[in-house]
DNA sequence: CGGCAGGTGCGGA
DNA sequence: TCCGCACCTGCC
């Protein structure tokens, strides 16, 4: 994906075709709109188009009243009120299917940004595609059959070290119908959810809880709260460490149903700002 | 060099 | 249920 202010492009694999997509901001604060751009190399039927811009609306959760509700009921909040007024509609989201969220965190597990960025541009180079589009190149996606059919061996050679194991695994599982995405969408119990996402090979307590707010619109899942995201937000909220559970323990109470968003829209927020004017205290805590 | 990395699976207590 | 350890690879 690509990003600038007021415009955002990324990739789209949608049966077994590639399409590019661009987001532009419209409207205003009162009224925003999103308009949706679909590029593809032959014109889509109709009813593609329709699936393709439902699927969107589904990952970006544009459809549900959700993010609209906690802006409202929280921007003069104490906490929350700079952030949502900086960050202004943002929302938790993956802008990919689940098979490619998994493949992504995969790559992010157990080492450092660098590694991980190496590792998935030599599976793009090996398996995905290069698409130009709208002044845009990005690599897009790969099927899962692509990794079902390569050996472990091939993957090993792209320096994925015991990773290679892990995405053979995820890639049977999807074509056995283990996992699938369709369903894990009608489960509507956080922890019921968690516990199937938990399932996957390769796939833990810390990608679970990601998934289910980020890829399944779950705002309440704090459940799980990792070392390092802890003392940030700990940080932010009383100016000192505290405790993982007593960070729960406070988003709960003051912001109930809303309590995993308000933990990203802070934590989300301090990286900007720190992105915009470096936080010292922020560079000690982050790593590379 | 050896330890370690925004994690997870596995085996054993 | 809760620990401790191994895991590919490349950096520090």
């Amino acid at each position: 994906m690509s990003w600038k202010p007021g415009v955002y492009w990324q990739t789209m694999r949608w049966r077994h075709e590639n399409f590019g997509i661009r987001f532009q901001k419209l409207g205003s604060n009162s009224r925003p709109r999103v308009r949706a751009t679909v590029f593809a190399k032959k014109e889509p039927s109709n009813s593609a188009l329709e699936e393709i811009v439902e699927e969107l609306q589904w990952r970006f959760d544009l459809n549900s009243t959700g993010i609209p509700r906690f802006v409202r009921r929280f921007s003069g909040d104490k906490y929350l009120g700079p952030a949502i007024r900086r960050r202004f509609g943002m929302r938790l989201k993956s802008g990919y299917s689940l098979y490619e969220y998994l493949v992504i965190t995969v790559m992010l597990q157990n080492t450092m940004v660098r590694r991980s960025v190496s590792m998935l541009q030599a599976l793009f180079e090996r398996f995905g595609q290069r698409l130009v589009f709208d002044g845009q190149e990005l690599w897009a996606f790969w099927d899962r059959e692509r990794i079902h059919q390569a050996s472990e061996e091939e993957l090993r050679s792209l320096k994925l070290g015991y990773r290679a194991k892990t995405l053979k695994r995820q890639a049977d599982q999807f074509l056995e119908g283990v996992i699938d995405e369709a369903e894990l969408r009608r489960i509507r119990d956080r922890s019921l959810l968690a516990e199937s996402l938990d399932g996957i090979y390769g796939a833990g307590p810390q990608s679970a809880w990601y998934m289910a707010s980020e890829m399944f619109h779950f705002y309440d899942a704090l459940d799980y709260v990792s070392p390092w995201e802890g003392k940030i937000v700990g940080r932010v909220l009383f100016g000192r460490n505290a405790s993982v559970r007593k960070i729960q323990d406070f988003l709960t109470k003051r912001y109930g149903e809303f309590r995993l968003l308000a933990f990203s829209y802070l934590l989300i927020d301090v990286f900007w700002q720190h992105r915009e004017t470096p936080l010292r205290w922020l560079s000690q805590l982050v790593r590379r």
